[in-house]
DNA sequence: TCGATGTCGGAATATTCATTCCATAGAGGC
DNA sequence: GCCTCTATGGAATGAATATTCCGACATCGA
């Protein structure tokens, strides 16, 4: 045997490679094909599944997807398995949706597509995950919380201070007494020694966790004025002792984490509270 | 040895085994803690990896997340990982669950759950739209405008502060210089005046727009600066004479607008810039 | 009918894997 | 300060795994 009739690069993604197995199946020798229906069919069972496992559901020897997965290019089963694995992996799921955006696009493949492509799949994830992980309840312990309070002190830094500022700027239109903590001006632990029990204070961070946030959070949870946190863990440095707090995790693209999961939430926290005072 | 000290059965769904842990890991040993949360913060690389790669990662041996497995009532490590496998396994039982919730979350139909489903539907609608209005030459034409700036002035005020912040920071990471304007100092108008033709600008604002921002906007570009806006109307005050403009429509909920998608397309550009700057 | 080419099954193999075991280090009680 | 019990790292082990290899069979063309 010379070569494989392929010496293209196998497919690294899901959705290709599927379009090329189904393409690919009637010229494919007939257990080849048996295995290509398969794959195609039950894709998460060759995600998680073993070689022989595969083999005995597919009815073909586990000998049959090696050479299989050779046929295509790849290296072996499990480097054809992995590109299965990926596809359910948080990171990259659902490239259909990836590649149906990019291909309603005129230019193809360019680089730009891919980064807003992704950028906006990112944010949708995002918002999705938030929807399934609040609890109203959450929300309304949280509003009530910060509608008591005579001052709220924002803690927000680096990727965290849009959001903060956001909050500023509405609470602001809502004629919601707030203080913003974490601008440029170096006065912040004076400002927030003025925070007392009757006050309260959102602190939001994500790992790595600035350590300004941290200090000021603790600092002012533990004189007794309550905290609404916005963190990524349940094992977060930032759970407050008095309080109420928020697992938000953020999808990202190649590092660079969304915020929409972030400010939905905080809209929905700055309506609330104003709604909440005018209902008292 | 008798017998593990948790003598119940072990979970056998993933959210009970999470609280499991969560709950859990502050009477755990060390390392097993440090299990608990590397397993809660990267459930996918669990499921996927092998004892070797996910110690690797979680910074532990392999004999380890034997004995946290063991620990928490599983036969061994294949035991627990099961549980993280069907997790992704067949997705169509975790969407129905999750319509259950977000029945659930409808049918308490409070106040609460009516704001945060409504922002969370504002943000999806923003970035769909921002799907369909931008092109890719846009954001190419942007970001080669950008990369060629010495200097990138950020111009934002009110709801668009909290994007030029993140893309003050976010530039910052990356390596890019860039000024942000509108924050508390006075000093704006002096900042701007010493920016050049080779340097550049984004400005953000939408209706009612924000009078510094229009100022600030103008002068700079007619000193022959070029402009990246993003704004809301092919007929807004901000379109420049020399430059690029993006049209971004966000949804509203009680009269708030989103920030997704001005926040999706401000780390586009960010990135894109950084990339044509690597590239160059 | 006879090779030639390509396909397949199944055993053999080498690798990788989860698990076990043991020595050591550390924490806590007396 | 000594002893005990737990926690931990790391090597050893045996099982399971992917892969290779070879013989057998089928298909096709001459």
């Amino acid at each position: 045997m010379t070569l494989d009739d392929n010496d293209a690069l196998p497919p690294r993604d899901f959705w290709s490679l599927r379009n090329l197995m189904v393409s690919r199946k009637d010229t494919l020798p007939k257990r080849l094909a048996q295995v290509a229906i398969y794959a195609v069919a039950n894709p998460d069972d060759v995600a998680f599944g073993t070689a022989a496992s595969i083999a005995e559901k597919a009815e073909v020897q586990p000998s049959t997807l090696v050479r299989f997965a050779q046929a295509f290019g790849y290296q072996g089963f499990s480097d054809l398995q992995a590109v299965f694995q990926d596809r359910l992996r948080d990171r990259t799921s659902n490239y259909s949706e990836r590649l149906s955006s990019l291909r309603s696009h005129v230019a193809g493949d360019s680089k730009s597509a891919t980064l807003f492509s992704g950028f906006c799949k990112a944010a949708e994830r995002s918002v999705g995950s938030l929807r399934e992980r609040v609890q109203v309840e959450q929300i309304d312990e949280a509003a009530a919380l910060l509608a008591k309070a005579e001052t709220i002190y924002l803690i927000g830094q680096r990727r965290s201070f849009p959001v903060t500022s956001y909050m500023s700027y509405a609470f602001g239109k809502l004629g919601v007494k707030s203080i913003l903590v974490g601008s440029a001006q170096g006065n912040d632990p004076e400002t927030l020694s003025f925070a007392t029990p009757r006050d309260a204070a959102i602190a939001i961070s994500f790992t790595p966790y600035a350590s300004a946030t941290l200090t000021y959070a603790r600092q002012i949870n533990e004189a007794g004025t309550p905290l609404v946190v916005i963190t990524d863990s349940p094992f977060s440095p930032l759970i407050p002792k008095l309080g109420v707090w928020f697992e938000v995790v953020e999808a990202d693209f190649e590092g660079f984490r969304s915020l929409s999961a972030s400010m939905a939430l905080a809209m929905t926290l700055t309506v609330a509270v104003a709604e909440a005072r005018r209902g008292a």
